[in-house]
DNA sequence: ACTATATGTTGATTTAAATCAACATATAAC
DNA sequence: GTTATATGTTGATTTAAATCAACATATAGT
């Protein structure tokens, strides 16, 4: 993505490794499937090379490569789990601290944007 | 990012759903520790308008960008379990159904590429 | 040795991701 | 109603992500 952020250009180290390990595991999940790279990477609609990218862990790949691998890997439901609100104990507790309403919204009532 | 690959542009629904709910999670985590876009980005390392996309979970966002937001707001270390090999059960089971050896390896011993 | 498959590397091309400015709108607080 | 803050929207610009072709290299199997 031009004008690449900095986030992406260079990531903190616990962002970088954690994509590291992301890319690792994507990889041993292909191996163990016995998938070549250019025949996972055809399932999942992109190029040998992003899906060497992902292995990788390369920060600035389109989010959507990496969550179509674990699709196609049959592992997608571990995603669920991320940021999960009913398991993001930190945030409930700030929530559960405040007063009456909780923050600004717009339209609707909750799920809005 | 340019050329974009089919999973981005037009993902499976489970894919797109998948990318919704962590949107969402994302969201619901900036909220209750009360922080606004423009914060929560700047911290980030990221433009509001992509912290927007984020939370709209806009399939062809940098990764880094996903993964960022999941370390400014303290819930990085949820993406350590996911596609995490020991987990893998479907994979763990093919790979034990091989004979001797797994399968084509380059140089070094097993975490090479 | 040879063959087949898998992956690395390079260079060129295409195209849209990320940014910014400016303004609109929505909600909250006063 | 006014103000302040947060977020939506649009249009223009920059720049690199994704693709492909071609060739190199590495491993497995024969």
């Amino acid at each position: 993505m031009p004008r690449v952020s900095k986030i992406a250009e260079s990531p903190p180290h616990a962002v970088a490794e954690a994509l590291s390990r992301l890319g690792r595991n994507i990889r041993t999940a292909r191996l163990r499937r016995k998938l070549s790279r250019e025949n996972l990477a055809r399932r999942i609609g992109i190029s040998r090379y992003v899906m060497g990218d992902i292995e990788r862990g390369k920060p600035t790949t389109a989010i959507a490569a990496y969550i179509g691998a674990l699709w196609a890997l049959g592992l997608l439901r571990q995603m669920d789990e991320v940021a999960d609100p009913d398991g993001d104990l930190e945030g409930k507790t700030l929530e559960s601290a405040r007063s009456p309403k909780t923050a600004p919204k717009r339209k609707a009532y909750d799920d809005d944007f």
